[in-house]
DNA sequence: ACCTGAACACCGTTCAAGT
DNA sequence: ACCTGAACACCGTTCAAGT
């Protein structure tokens, strides 16, 4: 057996990264197997050891792979005519991608490891480079504001945005769900945003 | 072999959640197991069953359990002089609570089951009863807006606090950390309720 | 009635052996 | 060099058999 090479290492990679994907948004975290990974890509078991340490190594690198692709939509999105209104467009990609790719997204801020594994730098760099998009409206708003306050408020706000996120993917708020999300977002921004300019 | 009652069937029940507990606190919910609950009360696998129908059962059970403790805690805060002081008290309690359960609190929004599984009733009736703590002091604040909008904005105050919470729970964030969250939490708070009443 | 432990169909991970 | 598949120590869950 062995020696196929049918698929170029790095896309051996590609398939085992997608069809992990794959299997947590149809089955959730508790269906990811090694076994099930190496079925869907047609290698046996072992081969996924040649290419990742081990699952939460592959874990690992599909949740910083997810926040990558997360940080470049953030980034994309187009500047408006008014800072408000950035960042209402902001929030509405944020909520998109989290409610496009519910089980994956919801992955990125759990704990899903053992408590004495700290997430590698590299996702805790992209988790802020998101609140870093934020930065630069508010400061439009803020003209007279340090940039630690820009901050302050750049981070709060996204954290903001975050939860009402993260409330609607679980689908754990009878009121606030999938389908109502955008009006609390928008509600928030909004409130938020006028307290901070009338300070 | 059999028929030790050493424990009652209620006794019993609360030991094995305990035990899943202290598992899940010190190992994440991958340490978690039927053998290893067994092991930790010194039963056998089996018994579990006898009383849960299966983990996810369980599962469920715990986080009904966990979240009817942070229904109390959240009652319990006392009101203070302003509903403004009441609601950064609320946003501390929250923000505690979390902290002291980190793992436990993760787990009540997470996806942990396959996506076709809804949550039972009990758990989103609660998830309710939370934000309708907010809705008071908030109501106090706004006199002349109807029940809609007091809903409404108790329900985007609270899923910020709950975003900054879980930022700060799941040490993702470098600035926002267990350490600085409550900071954000505070500016949260009065920069948004500073926007609802000048509105 | 209550509990056990063997049994079944699964896991993650390693590594000698094959091509 | 790359991949396999057997092997080991685990799982969740069931259920006949014991007290």
């Amino acid at each position: 057996m062995a020696r196929r090479s049918a698929h170029s290492p790095e896309e051996l990679r590609q398939r085992i990264l997608e069809a992990a994907q794959g299997i947590i948004e149809r089955d959730g975290l508790i269906g990811l197997s090694a076994r099930e990974i190496a079925r869907a890509i047609g290698y046996s078991p072992g081969t996924l050891y040649n290419i990742f340490e081990n699952l939460d190594d592959l874990l690992l690198t599909l949740q910083t792979h997810m926040l990558a692709e997360l940080v470049e939509v953030m980034r994309s999105v187009p500047e408006e005519q008014t800072p408000q209104e950035t960042i209402d467009a902001l929030g509405r990609a944020y909520l998109d991608f989290a409610l496009r790719n519910k089980l994956m997204w919801n992955l990125l801020f759990t704990h899903s490891m053992p408590s004495q594994m700290r997430a590698p730098t590299a996702l805790v760099d992209n988790v802020n480079k998101i609140s870093e998009v934020v930065e630069k409206p508010i400061g439009q708003m803020l003209k007279s504001a340090n940039k630690a306050e820009v901050e302050l408020a750049a981070k709060a706000l996204w954290a903001g945005v975050h939860g009402v996120t993260a409330i609607a993917v679980t689908e754990k708020g009878p009121t606030l769900n999938p389908a109502t999300a955008l009006v609390f977002v928008q509600h928030l921004v909004s409130t938020y945003t006028r307290g901070l300019t009338s300070k």
